[in-house]
RNA sequence: GCGGGAGUAGCUCAUUUGGUAGAGCGAUAGCCUUCCAAGCUAUAGGUGGCGAGUUCGAGCCUCGUCUCCCGCUCCA
């Protein structure tokens, strides 16, 4: 017990350094930090933004450019009212809910309520079963909540783990953010409601056939998006793990119906795959099926990663049958139909006309930054006999580091600084390169440790000699000397 | 949302029972010129999270509030 404690506090010490470095260093900042900061919402700073960048750009590009039937769209963050409703969203998360402050369990009032009449019921009393239904059917129309709680009161309706009724107010929980649209204002206000997407899927599946059709997609193929999602989470914490504002990167894939098992387990290890290709080892990951399935699967699976507090999912791959594209034909009158011109073996006729089944890839960017964060920090211990010394180093991959190259002159004078300025002109528009003149060359080296810079070119008085300079390895703090007119090429391999 | 802990300079932290805030690191400017932090000089930076109360006097006591962390809860 005492180890498992132990355990658990170097786990949020380490995640404690996580944050503060990530602080400290520009790369993610409180949101709004002057006025208390926001909760559950973050800021990018300038390095931060880079990682980001990077991040999505490689998820962005092993997705459209290296599968030939994957394409890519930007949808809008607002999208018509009624695709909330055909995709459960309004329906399924729009729950008066009370606690019972005693067990602290949750209810659906309800569910509470129908529980309790049900209990009547069974114990004869028919009538007043249906009273108390009639009673609650009336409330939740005219959704009062203090009505509600009277009744759950005046019944003494008790909690089934504490036996009390020590309840909280009934409050109402939505997921989604919903804003006015338009400058008018209707009388009735639900006209102007519209939400901020709580995720990105619907604004492929509304987009399936202008793609399909557009850029003549045959099937099986993907849309991909990455953007910017809402919800508003009960409770948001554990940094940017869980935040209100959030950005997805996910595919959809379309396909026939009756492969989705197949695609399914295709879609799992290729994004496995692509994880295990940043070169992070293979058991910080592990698969995490979902038994209790979604409305809308018939499969899933999370891809979860060790953070520092502990497994969680970072990936979820879900079979979500034709569930979308058949409720968006509903609510919308529009076929939502692919016409598939390959022959059926079975019957040596085309398969016609169908509803693409449907295999999705769902990455949270966020949760992928905090996965190479989390990975890349690394305090090491340099003590020698002499001295002690330590540094903290960032570990990045070197395709997804904000900085790949930084130029520093050994002295600011003798001329140094303006051959640097030469090899920053030539590296600049090829990568992220920094230049730094100031404080000793080990300060620096330590600095770009702590940003996670790769490499380090130092310019000396032999480079006036003879053009070379030395290369610094980030990782092995290794250096070599080679030709000042080699840097960047050798830069620019090692970041493929 | 409930319970517990915390909030003092950019960071890490001091300030013995209430008497108008200090250090180290960091930053900036200069000196030195040195291939792995901690050489020298100077400077800047805080209405003690915010608001109220008690007191002659509050960083310290009381209440409220905001934010963060941990546990529970929630997470289609």
């Amino acid at each position: 017990m005492a180890n498992e404690a132990n355990k658990q506090n170097q786990r949020d010490g380490r995640f404690q350094a996580i944050i503060s470095h990530c602080k400290e260093y520009g790369f993610i900042f409180p949101s709004s930090e002057i006025y208390d900061g926001l909760q559950a919402v973050y800021d990018y700073g300038q390095w931060g933004s880079e990682l980001k960048r990077n991040i999505r750009d490689y998820w962005w590009n092993s997705m459209t450019r290296l599968h030939d039937n994957i394409v890519g769209i930007d949808a809008a963050i607002f999208m018509h009212p009624t695709t909330w409703k055909a995709s459960g969203h309004v329906d399924n998360f729009n729950d008066p809910m009370i606690d019972n402050k005693d067990s602290k369990k949750r209810y659906r009032v309800d569910h509470l309520i129908e529980g309790y009449a049900a209990e009547l019921k069974t114990a004869g009393d028919e009538a007043k079963s249906d009273a108390l239904i009639a009673d609650m059917e009336a409330l939740i129309a005219k959704d009062d909540f203090p009505g509600l709680k009277t009744l759950i009161e005046t019944n003494k309706i008790k909690c089934a783990v504490s036996g009390t009724c020590n309840w909280t107010d009934i409050r109402q929980f939505n997921l989604m953010f919903a804003t006015e649209f338009g400058s008018t204002v209707s009388s009735d206000g639900e006209d102007n409601k519209v939400y901020l997407r709580p995720e990105t899927a619907q604004g492929i599946f509304v987009n399936f056939l202008n793609v399909q059709k557009s850029g003549r997609m045959k099937l099986p193929f993907g849309i991909a998006q990455i953007g910017k999602a809402f919800r508003n989470e009960i409770v948001a914490r554990q940094f940017i793990f869980r935040m209100r504002e959030f950005e997805q990167m996910e595919m959809q894939f379309f396909i026939r119906p009756g492969t989705q098992k197949e695609w399914y387990e295709k879609w799992k290890q290729t994004r496995l795959d692509w994880h295990l290709s940043l070169g992070f080892p293979a058991d910080k990951y592990r698969f995490h099926d979902h038994v209790k399935l979604a409305h809308y699967a018939d499969a899933a699976c999370d891809i979860e990663f060790e953070f520092p507090i502990g497994f969680k999912e970072l990936e979820g791959i879900h079979s979500r049958t034709d569930f979308d594209l058949r409720q968006h034909q509903e609510y919308s009158k529009k076929k939502m139909q692919y016409f598939d011109n390959d022959l059926d073996p079975a019957t040596g006729k085309p398969f016609g006309n169908y509803i693409p089944y449907v295999i999705e890839t769902s990455i949270g960017l966020d949760r992928m930054f905090l996965a190479v964060m989390s990975q890349a920090y690394t305090e090491e211990d340099l003590s020698t006999e002499e001295k002690k010394d330590e540094r903290v180093v960032l570990k990045f991959p070197l395709k997804l580091a904000p900085i790949k190259l930084a130029i520093l002159p050994l002295v600011k004078k003798d001329g140094l600084p303006e051959i640097a300025r030469q090899l920053m002109d030539e590296c600049k528009t090829s990568f992220y390169t920094f230049y730094e003149e100031k404080d000793t060359i080990g300060k620096r080296y330590r600095r770009m440790d702590a940003l996670g810079t790769p490499f380090c070119v130092t310019i000396d008085q032999q480079t006036k000699e003879d053009g070379t300079v030395t290369i610094r390895h980030r990782d092995s703090m290794v250096q070599e000397r080679v030709a000042m007119n080699q840097v960047r090429e050798i830069v620019w391999k090692a970041i493929q």
